[in-house]
DNA sequence: TCAATACGGAACGGGGCCGTATCGAAAGCG
DNA sequence: CGCTTTCGATACGGCCCCGTTCCGTATTGA
């Protein structure tokens, strides 16, 4: 995450200059509800400034509304993606989803991703941002391994790639989305790489009913 | 869905009975309402007293609160598996991944369980209720199918059932929840099963680097 | 017929939030 | 040093919601 936010608002150049500390605290405080549980309708203005300490007018003199405030602080959340190793398909695509792993368990992102999740069909900007923000470049970097291995012959070529990244991706969204209690185990992202890399099928074996070709 | 709900109240026996339509109504309304990108936490009592056409007190006569009446909205969630063809466990996926699909077409679901997705860490006994009236009995079907496709050979004995559910289940659940503007294509459950049966990597070949067996 | 309970509607006092304004103090610049 | 702007704090009028209580009316069992 990085750790400063733009202003969103013009700056005059004369006067006291406004506190980096303050905006700071606000986004600081929005995450940490967010974290406890609050969801973005019940973050009102007044809490929020409250709890960082902070006075309402400082809130409004950087953000023009709820909503403003919501987009900065999403856009702190851009976080770059990981280093791959390069040694082969499979070992990227661990790398990758080991990366995940490690921001699920944090509370702040999955917290973050489900108070996100549900203003979807009410804020499509809030939406936008956070997936320009966070989930389009995760899946850019997936389609990049994806289709070198295609080219190395490490993953099938008549596979869809979009369904390949949902597949790679669904387990561990699935287990923060409708099994939050559980943890994401270490050793999750092996695991389900080798296990769609291999199938579910036994291995050689050609089941003689009901089994068509992946088109 | 089941098209009543419990009253969730005692009924005298004595006087003018309760109208069923005023409850169902209510139920109603807030699944509308729900469908339409309203939080959970943005639902007032009045609101939906306002929108099912009725009085608040006729609410409040029914329900403690809201999360009361939130529980029974889920609980009229309730639907049954669909029949399993039982010609092979790659039909039977086929069959639960398409109810499935069917289902997260329906705005009513997908946008009752983003709300609700919201509402896991504040409201656990909303959660508690989702969960049992709509995860588990899906959970639980999968788990079944998986378990025969063991026993018969169509499955590897040596993967993890749970692991497998959610590579089945995941990709649909990640274009919900990611995607929501994407549709759920029809094929989508065929694509997913064999996809995942057969798995990533090109038939017959054992790639030489950074492949190990799945555990 | 009558007592009991339901209905939709309206009102109650209490509380929170919105967005703006104003305060005295603080912190920069020239 | 003044001038400007921000700081946290407090207060404002207006709005909506909570949960309850009271209407006048409707619908049941006894």
């Amino acid at each position: 995450m990085s750790t400063t936010s733009p202003p969103a608002s013009p700056v005059p150049s004369r006067g006291r200059p406004r506190s980096a500390a303050a905006g700071t605290a606000v986004i600081e405080s929005v995450l940490r509800l967010l974290e406890e549980g609050v969801t973005v309708s019940e973050l009102s203005m007044e809490r929020i400034a409250r709890e960082a300490g902070v006075g309402k007018a400082t809130v409004y003199r950087r953000w023009a509304g709820k909503e403003a405030l919501m987009l900065d602080v999403l856009r702190s959340l851009d976080e770059r993606s990981p280093e791959l190793p390069g040694t082969s398909v499979r070992d990227d695509l661990v790398a990758l989803l080991e990366f995940l792993r490690r921001r699920g368990l944090a509370k702040r992102s999955s917290a973050v991703m489900r108070t996100v999740v549900a203003e979807v069909q009410a804020r499509p900007r809030v939406w936008k941002e956070y997936h320009e923000t966070v989930v389009s470049a995760r899946r850019e970097a997936f389609l990049a391994v994806l289709r070198r291995g295609v080219s190395t012959g490490e993953i099938r070529g008549d596979a869809d790639p979009e369904l390949l990244i949902d597949l790679f991706v669904g387990p561990m969204l699935a287990r923060v989305v409708l099994h939050e209690w559980k943890e994401l185990p270490e050793g999750l992202a092996e695991r389900i790489v080798d296990t769609v890399l291999q199938g579910a099928r036994p291995q050689g074996v050609r089941p003689s009913q009901g089994v068509r070709p992946v088109p």
